[in-house]
DNA sequence: AAATAAATGCAATTTAAGTGCATTATTGTC
DNA sequence: GACAATAATGCACTTAAATTGCATTTATTT
């Protein structure tokens, strides 16, 4: 069990009622989600708030946001690989098309690609489109 | 000089003026394009129909939508690569993020990536943010 | 406990995307 | 070429996500 509190200070995120409660609820997610994803698992609370706490972990390297396609920002957890850190954002990310969800494949890098000349990268982005296991059924 | 009514007429798309102008126009930029770009490219046109034309050029398949992460839709044409056809929209995409200028690596093709048993891929999204050479000045 | 700084809640704005519908233009048929 | 059928266009409007301003509340520092 994570000490969620601890988590957040070491990231320099004042650990705040919301805060501690969207980060449990990002923990226990699968698939990356939509603001409105999470402003749904939340009985009471503004979406305002739910947006800028979400940006704030954003900043502070606790969470990374998803562009899959769909138009909606999703967002995941990062989540440390063990034994490495910093180039974990280079996973590559997977859309299902049926069921629209959206997934980390964490262990999945994207392979490096050189460029032309004069062209320097910063960051990467591979998302696949198509049909998850579940959706699958293979 | 290609024969860009006939280029349409391929396509199963009715070759009026605005299309015309906008393949055209199309045809001229070295990056893609946003809607607003598109727009500011015309003197009097309608953004609707400025939308729904490079929507029916998508579905017809003469351009390309790329999501680069700026959460603006950007478009560009289908440039067949010589001598291949139909998995040329497996192309990379480059973002510069100083000039927020995006364009198409045409010759540079994703790598193959094996997934876990169930997932099907059916189409592949990959953006390189950095610095292009025009910036980069190297 | 007071002063300072940050987080929250609410309202409002911005911007891109998309739809409905009447009008206009294009195409195919006679 | 005229006419009917079909598609494209123009304009107004709607939807939805993202984002900001500001007053209020909460937390932190001294």
């Amino acid at each position: 069990m994570v000490n969620v509190e601890q988590v957040l200070k070491d990231h320099q995120i004042r650990p705040t009622a919301i805060r501690l409660l969207m980060y449990r609820f990002l923990t226990e997610s699968e698939v990356a989600l939509t603001l409105n994803d999470i402003e749904s698992g939340f009985d009471q609370s503004e979406r305002t708030t739910l947006y800028r706490t979400i940006k704030t972990f954003e900043k502070k390297g606790l969470v990374h946001q998803i562009d899959d396609g769909t138009g909606v920002a999703k967002y995941a957890l990062d989540r440390p690989v063990a034994g490495k850190q910093a180039e974990q954002d280079l996973h590559l990310h997977f859309h299902c098309t049926s069921c629209n969800e959206t997934l980390c494949l964490t262990d999945h890098k994207i392979p490096h690609i050189s460029l032309p000349k004069g062209f320097v990268t910063e960051d990467m982005n591979l998302v696949i489109k198509g049909v998850c296991e579940k959706c699958s059924g293979q």
